[in-house]
DNA sequence: TAAACATGAAACCAATTGGTTATATTTTTG
DNA sequence: CAAAAATATAACCAATTGGTTTCATGTTTA
């Protein structure tokens, strides 16, 4: 009813230290593949399924042009991880709490 | 000189959803390691072994009591996907604050 | 103390992951 | 148009992952 029956989940999508450099270079700008397979030390092959496991995850989009294939980042699916993690904030906020009670106690 | 090169890493840890209910489990209180596999589809064993990714990424720790080995919450390395996050916050924050404006128009 | 309980550890297995090389297709460009 | 450029696709492979079953060990407890 939600969500479309990802295949790969944002969180697998940024399991990968690989991808995750992805996110940050197509955060900088829009890249062909060729382009940003340079920033890798690895196959033009291997860099094009971490491209397409983070389409399936929403995270970039690609359209080509021309002969090239020019991705671009979605970073909206990240905002699932975010509200994962604002569940356990609290468990850290109360020790910031608590820190501050600390400080303000040797006021 | 810094981190004790994890094995796992927090990224790597989240990634699989049984180990996120765990998280979610111990969030709400410790646990020993039967109460825990109580709540899953799976062997005991299997279980094990998700804790241990888990405590490898130092995100829970366990210790002995009796005959029992009671798991418990170490939400801090949550920290640096808060951290990896907020470098994208940027990019829907124009998207959150409309969301924010839908919810409290309806208070 | 014997049985039950809780865990640990080892061996094994299928599927997935993350990579490779080789070949084909489409699109410029000289 | 022929060659170069950019990508696509397929077949393959080793390592990792996520699970299993079996057996051993330490701890209560009846």
């Amino acid at each position: 009813m939600t969500a479309p029956a990802e295949k790969h989940d944002v969180f697998k999508a940024i399991a990968d230290p690989t991808r995750r450099e992805v996110l940050r270079l197509l955060a900088e700008s829009e890249r062909p593949i060729s382009e940003i397979a340079d920033h890798f030390d690895m196959s033009r092959t291997a860099v094009t399924k971490h491209l397409n496991i983070l389409t399936e995850a929403e995270l970039i989009s690609g359209r080509k042009e021309g002969r090239e294939k020019i991705y671009q980042l979605h970073p909206e699916p990240l905002t699932e991880v975010k509200q994962w993690l604002s569940y356990y904030e609290k468990f850290w906020e109360n020790k910031l709490s608590m820190l501050k009670h600390l400080v303000e106690d040797e006021k």
